[in-house]
RNA sequence: GGUCGCUUAGCUCAGCUGGGAGAGCAUCUGCCUUACAAGCAGGGGGUCACAGGUUCGAGCCCUGUAGCGACCACCA
């Protein structure tokens, strides 16, 4: 029985027994055609955000309805080993028991960090659950499974074979704080306001200046050049001489290149190859020598003894100061002046010269662009192709390599005697080349997306494509995910597996927005402005959170967090409940109806509205059923809370209560049938959506079979041909519309009922059989149906409307004049609507060049109108 | 700087291949009608950012302007 809706009196329950059943994992019949979806995976350490919560819910949508119509579906849930991440919580660890990583070496290090995934690494699996993920946790994955290190290690191999991966100097980005490098793709960019310090350099054997300025003066003990624009006409003659770096007292040459910007600062620019990635660029062009000025852990180097070991911006000062000293300093100027920054830690990033190994993109970029150009793969919504073709077109090699020890670590093995590398997918224990057993691996790890590259199929089992969920649900047909991750991830995906799979990892790319707060920034631990979706959960429910997410929204843009949603939502759940209430207080024996189900005759027992109901759902399935196919999900939910709440329960439930409360017994079990059936696939449409609440309700309705809800079949529509039915009893609603509006604005208590009088010979017998509807929802006291107008009490109110003309004597509630101007007001509209028709239909353009159809219509308009007018102005005389 | 988006009711947002502007919340009025006051019934409220253009017809298509935002690149 149901009692008040609570959704923690079941949620948490339902989702157990769900589990317990086995209903999340693929049915494996291979009769069925297969559906999967890879769950993006989340940090492992991580906890679910209202972005998962977003994630998870369409995700589930589309598992549960492709479940529901059959499919053999998987959807397959893990996490990802977050190297940097999960190595800076391990290390701030670490830090607060007084030790470093180094101290106590990688292997200790590394047995930490799994003791810590292992303590943390549950939460957000609990979380999903709570929020109905019908993913199957037996299948889930790790990035840092044996299975998946196995991958990774094949692809690295895979790749360097084919000349894919090589090593390279380059210059990186550096975070000084997390030792490591940073893909370019993490460095933030934030504004800072500093200086342009002006210096000159003396010209060599000249009495001229050449100055140049810069933002990091602390730099220029590594300048080996000047640079300025070869069209520049203020330089053109220096260009080739030499001039004098004070300080250092050396010379260096001035060259022109033109990556120099004539209009910023002086328009010369010194050149630091070793700090800078533009001065890097112009090295190699220039073959200029690269002098470090910083040692390795970012403190002056010993160029100058007097500033070596000191931090960077005390020897900038320093530097600055002994400038100015020199005569040097021309001037400094304020700049506002953009910084790059560690995503992670927020500390300045440093560009610097390492050995770091690089994928070579451009060739593999190529069919990847290629599947989306033709089709194979497409994005939802298609404005993001072009996001990703703008990456693509322009992609740069991916540094893999991170200074780092928790992930995958690259399985190349240096030869400490003849300097082979050799690359290999088991251990090296001597070098191929000169057979040496002095062999030691590389220390660093991969870049997480190098391994999270490879998620739609190393979670299959990949490189072993002979099993059987590698050759069921490979390629995979949907993934999830936010438009922020595109170029990380997405193009990675797509980009490994034709590389290593030949195969596209996913038919739809569903891309959907960012969940904002309510003032439309950003969630952010920073701003502290995060709402924990667990604790939206405890408060209204997971129905509600995942209603709240959706409805409303269009796949692709962001999501604004409104609280009033979720009193939208939970009252919505609430509203349905309450209607199960209705339906099972009032329903006769089970078996009565079940009876009543199988009868061939049932049909000619339907009355007009039990059709009209029948059919507006009928075409509501259809409707539901393309939306969801067609990723229009907050569409699909708002149709559904429209039809349940506003056709289902403030109409038909009424209409049904006149039945069930007067009618006999066999009208009260048809009437208990219809309500059923339209209820029970209300709930079936909503499930996706609502899977707690539908499931819940679903158990109080009739049992025809043992079926839960979630593996019950997705309804199909039905042959009614009920379209008549359904327009009668849509005119009627019109006709109680106006009667209550009238009522309403003319302040006629309820229990006033008054006797309504019909003039029509369009829906005479329409208007009979519809009596009882008409009487209780039109506050009718007795229905009389004319010919005409005469004999009608001349007070009465009058409702026009076409092809059924109402009046409803009310003496002495009704004041004339006020009664003239309503009508007066009507003749108003109707004269406007008339105008607008004759307008269109007067216009050559219109009638000749627009369609048939839409002529015919404003015809038909107009004459309506037209006829209602003069009634309405033969009222009026 | 490049690319892509957004601008619709007081607020948050929908609006399908062009054919009379919608929802939720808020607001106002009237109702405790035996599923639901977390409710029922009714109402008010919009120059669809601005300016041009295409079209018989534009919220929707094209061009430009303004404001906001995102991503990429980059600023010596």
């Amino acid at each position: 029985m149901l009692d008040k809706y609570n959704p923690k009196d079941f949620e948490d329950k339902l989702y157990k027994h769900w589990e317990e059943k086995g209903y999340f994992k693929p049915s494996m019949d291979k009769t069925k055609e297969s559906y999967c979806i890879m769950m993006p995976p989340p940090n492992v350490t991580g906890k679910l955000h209202m972005g998962h919560a977003l994630d998870g819910t369409i995700q589930d949508i589309l598992i549960r309805f492709k479940r529901m119509q059959g499919y053999n579906t998987l959807w397959l849930p893990g996490s990802d080993h977050a190297s940097i991440a999960t190595e800076m919580k391990v290390v701030e660890k670490l830090k607060k028991e007084g030790k470093t990583k180094y101290e106590i070496g990688r292997d200790e290090f590394l047995k930490e960090t799994w003791d810590w995934t292992k303590l943390y690494g549950g939460t957000i699996q609990e979380q999903q659950r709570k929020l109905g993920c019908s993913c199957d946790w037996d299948r889930r994955r790790f990035t840092l499974d044996e299975g998946l290190s196995e991958a990774v290690k094949e692809q690295f191999v895979r790749l360097y074979e084919k000349g894919l991966i090589y090593k390279g100097k380059r210059m990186v980005n550096w975070c000084p704080n997390c030792n490591t490098t940073i893909s370019d793709v993490e460095v933030e960019y934030h504004e800072e306001d500093t200086h342009l310090w002006h210096i000159r350099y003396k010209v060599k054997d000249e009495d001229k200046y050449i100055i140049v300025a810069t933002t990091r003066p602390e730099t220029m003990l590594g300048d080996t050049a000047v640079a300025v624009h070869p069209d520049d006409e203020r330089y053109k003659d220096l260009v080739g001489k030499t001039c004098i770096l004070p300080i250092m007292n050396k010379e260096i040459p001035i060259i022109a290149d033109r990556f120099v910007d004539k209009e910023y600062g002086t328009g010369a620019v010194k050149i630091t190859p070793a700090h800078d990635m533009n001065d890097y660029q112009a090295g190699l062009r220039h073959n200029l020598e690269i002098i470090e000025v910083f040692d390795e852990n970012f403190k002056m180097g010993d160029l100058v003894p007097e500033y070596k070991g000191m931090d960077l911006l005390e020897a900038r000062e320093k530097i600055v100061e002994k400038l100015k000293e020199l005569g040097a300093l021309v001037k400094i100027e304020d700049l506002k002046h953009n910084v790059g920054k560690c995503e992670r830690c927020k500390t300045t990033i440093e560009p610097k010269i390492s050995d770091q190994w690089f994928v070579k993109m451009e060739e593999l970029a190529k069919p990847a662009i290629k599947a989306v150009e033709d089709g194979e793969i497409k994005f939802i919504p298609k404005k993001y192709e072009k996001m990703y073709f703008n990456w693509m077109n322009n992609i740069q090699d991916w540094c893999i390599s991170r200074q780092l020890w928790w992930g995958h670590r690259i399985p190349a093995y240096y030869c400490d005697d003849c300097g082979h590398i050799t690359v290999s997918r088991n251990e090296v224990t001597e070098c191929e080349n000169c057979k040496s057993k002095n062999v030691h691996q590389d220390e660093d790890t991969l870049d997480t997306w190098f391994s999270s590259a490879l998620w739609p199929f190393s979670t299959l089992g990949w490189p072993n494509t002979e099993n059987e969920d590698y050759k069921t649900f490979f390629p995979t047909n949907v993934l999830v995910t936010a438009y922020d991750i595109i170029t990380f991830w997405v193009s990675r995906m797509i980009v490994s597996s034709l590389e290593l799979t030949k195969e596209n990892p996913f038919k739809d790319v569903l891309i959907h927005g960012i969940v904002r707060d309510s003032q439309g920034r950003k969630m952010s631990k920073t701003l502290g402005n995060g709402v924990d979706p667990i604790e939206v959960i405890d408060k209204y429910g997971a129905d509600a959170l995942r209603f709240s997410v959706l409805s409303g929204t269009t796949m692709g843009n962001d999501i604004r967090y409104m609280p009033e949603k979720l009193d939208q939502a939970s009252n919505f759940a609430n509203k349905i409940w309450n209607a199960a209430k209705f339906i099972i207080m009032n329903r006769p024996e089970e078996e009565k109806i079940i009876e009543f189900a199988k009868r061939n005759d049932k049909e000619e027992k339907l009355s007009i509205e039990d059709k009209w109901i029948l059919n507006k759902v009928n075409k509501l399935i259809k409707e539901i059923t393309t939306n969801i196919e067609k990723y229009d999900l907050g569409i699909a939910i708002d149709k559904i809370y429209n039809f349940m709440w506003n056709e289902f329960c403030d109409w038909y439930i009424e209409m049904a209560k006149i039945s069930l409360y007067n009618g006999d017994e066999e009208t009260k079990i048809k009437t208990s049938y219809v309500l059923d059936k339209v209820f029970r696939t209300c709930l079936k449409l909503l499930h996706p959506f609502m899977p707690f609440v539908t499931s819940r309700i679903y158990e109080e309705l009739v049992r025809y079979d043992d079926k839960e809800l979630m593996m019950s079949t997705w309804p199909k529509e039905e042959k009614y041909n009920y379209d008549k039915e359904e327009e009668i009893v849509e005119k009627i609603k019109e006709i109680i519309e106006k009667i209550r509006n009238v009522r309403s604005t003319k302040n006629i208590h309820p229990s006033r009922k008054s006797e309504l009088i019909f003039i029509t010979n369009k829906y005479n017998s329409e208007i009979k059989e519809l009596k009882a509807i008409l009487l209780k929802l039109g506050f009718g006291s007795k229905i009389t149906i004319k010919e005409n107008s005469k004999n009608i009490p001349e007070d009465a109110i009058n409702i026009i409307t076409e092809g059924i003309e109402l009046y409803m004597p009310l003496d002495d509630l009704v004041d004339r004049e006020e009664e003239r101007k309503r009508l007066e007001e009507e003749k108003k509209r109707l004269e406007s609507e008339v105008l607008r028709c004759e307008k269109m239909l007067s216009n050559p353009g219109f009638v000749n060049k627009a369609p048939k159809a839409k002529v015919e219509e404003e015809q038909e308009k107009l004459k309506n109108y037209k006829e209602m007018l003069e009634k309405v102005e033969e009222k009026l005389k």
